[in-house]
DNA sequence: CTGTGTGCAAAGCTTTTGCACTACT
DNA sequence: AGTAGTGCAAAAGCTTTGCACACAG
């Protein structure tokens, strides 16, 4: 392995740094899958991760994508979004947004904050406090 | 086993003509399943569902446990909650509301839809209509 | 007697756990 | 050399599928 200069690619040079931001050891693995999720906005399930850790020919077991993706959760690199019972969606959008659900085809589509206005919330309960809010807008298609 | 009059028990007799008015069969299992899911408002994991049955003598397999509960769904009897990537909760209030979801303990609150208004919705992407809109607070325990 | 529909064992997923191994101190 | 932390094989858990059986027409 021949080393590049540190400043001449973005993504690639920086995502060590964002892991190490994060309070993440930035390991081979971890930064290939950082690299996969983090390179746009998406919404992939682990099983879609692996399977193009796979065809980019980085060899991760299917543990450690589980247990990474759940570190960067932790973490606040990367958000959860559940939506199907069955299958867990990371989001590498962590700002403030919510989601439309297509049920017919199982996608995710952002939705800004600023769209879906509440005029407010409801007292949570005794000895309790809210941390997040999440809206989740099913769609079908009329088709 | 011995019968007991039609009218003397709203709940027990009611159950059959309720499936029915679903579109369902009243079968044995459905009707056990329906009672114990049905008679409060709760929020029930197919595995709760299925110690219930245990407990109360009735036999119903695993599977017919999943199966039922997504017909119920199905047809609109019960709602399906989704908020932990492992497990579907089963809400026997099918009315608008929305949750609270505590995170430190795994349990759900009801929260009136009145009590979280929105001003205004997102426009659907092209091709779609919204079905429904989920709200889950996150809440956390002080302590 | 035929066909539709039901219930469940077994299979198929997704996710977690426990341990060998690595890489720093 | 010791120790904290990492990666993965195997185990565990939730859900779906495929088929034998039951029941209605």
């Amino acid at each position: 392995m021949h080393s590049t200069p540190a400043s001449a690619q973005n993504t690639k040079d920086a995502i060590p740094a964002l892991l190490q931001d994060h309070g993440i050891s930035p390991t081979a693995q971890r930064v290939e899958i950082a690299m996969i999720l983090l390179s746009e906005r998406q919404h992939l399930s682990a099983d879609q991760v692996l399977k193009r850790l796979d065809e980019h020919g980085a060899a991760v077991s299917k543990a450690t994508v589980y247990n990474t993706l759940g570190l960067f959760v932790e973490r606040s690199l990367v958000r959860q979004v559940i939506v199907d019972s069955t299958k867990a969606f990371y989001d590498s959008n962590v700002e403030a947004h919510h989601h439309f659900y297509n049920a017919d085809d199982g996608t995710l589509t952002d939705v800004d904050a600023a769209e879906v206005p509440i005029e407010q919330l409801p007292r949570v309960p005794e000895g309790t406090f809210a941390e997040a809010v999440d809206i989740v807008i099913r769609i079908r298609n009329t088709t």
